[in-house]
DNA sequence: TTAGTATATGATTATATGTGCATATACTTG
DNA sequence: CAAGTATATGCACATATAATCATATACTAA
């Protein structure tokens, strides 16, 4: 016998997971980095991503059912803004360890 | 004309896509939250995550190539480690989302 | 109601990724 | 050297995901 000494359950591991993949990917990063200094209306946001109205679309989407977005209609707008603010520090840890990580890299080609 | 106003080049975040990338797979956040009380053979992580040999392996090379992970090789055996300590902020703060998002769900069904 | 505008979505395609099996590589011991 | 053990990797397959195009839906204004 021996095996079985899981400490988080799958469903748990499964929520997170989902989470970190809302932020794997480049183009929704560069939404949500659009929306850091405010909410803004879809075609806003297709102007400043330079992508595609279908594709920003799906992508809010995808963003909203990962849970890190509010979306409020107004008229034939929508508007979609940071739903949870740990998103802020989420990016700036991963922004920092990252520089931290080039700096050294650069050290080291330096020497 | 007008579209451009790109303020993160698509460089900075493939790099950070990548890393939240690595965090997106259930298996390899098992072996993440096995490795946080200290590094461990392959061995040991099949036996405690409940993987195969192969697919465990794979997924430390992964971690391994977004820059997590330490790795030390001790005769027929690897080691692995945490070597970017952002990590454990990283799954504290989404775990913490998490929960505050599942009690509030609790709340909001009790009521 | 009709025309027009903003957003969402179905269908399709291309690409990436996770997994398992078998096998290769690296190292140790006898 | 041969045999054995720990880890890595090539291959195949299934599934997931991003992107695009066309179209549908929701709302406004005339």
């Amino acid at each position: 016998m021996a095996k079985k000494p899981r400490v988080m359950t799958d469903a748990a591991l499964g929520l997170v997971a989902r989470r970190f993949a809302a932020l794997a990917e480049p183009m929704r990063l560069r939404l949500l980095h659009t929306l850091f200094d405010g909410e803004k209306s879809v075609g806003q946001l297709v102007d400043l991503s330079g992508g595609t109205q279908a594709n920003v679309s799906r992508h809010l989407q995808t963003l909203m059912d990962a849970g890190v977005l509010t979306r409020r209609k107004a008229g034939l707008q929508v508007f979609y803004g940071i739903g949870d603010k740990s998103i802020f520090t989420l990016c700036e840890l991963v922004c920092g360890s990252l520089e931290q990580k080039h700096s050294q890299h650069a050290k080291s080609l330096a020497r």
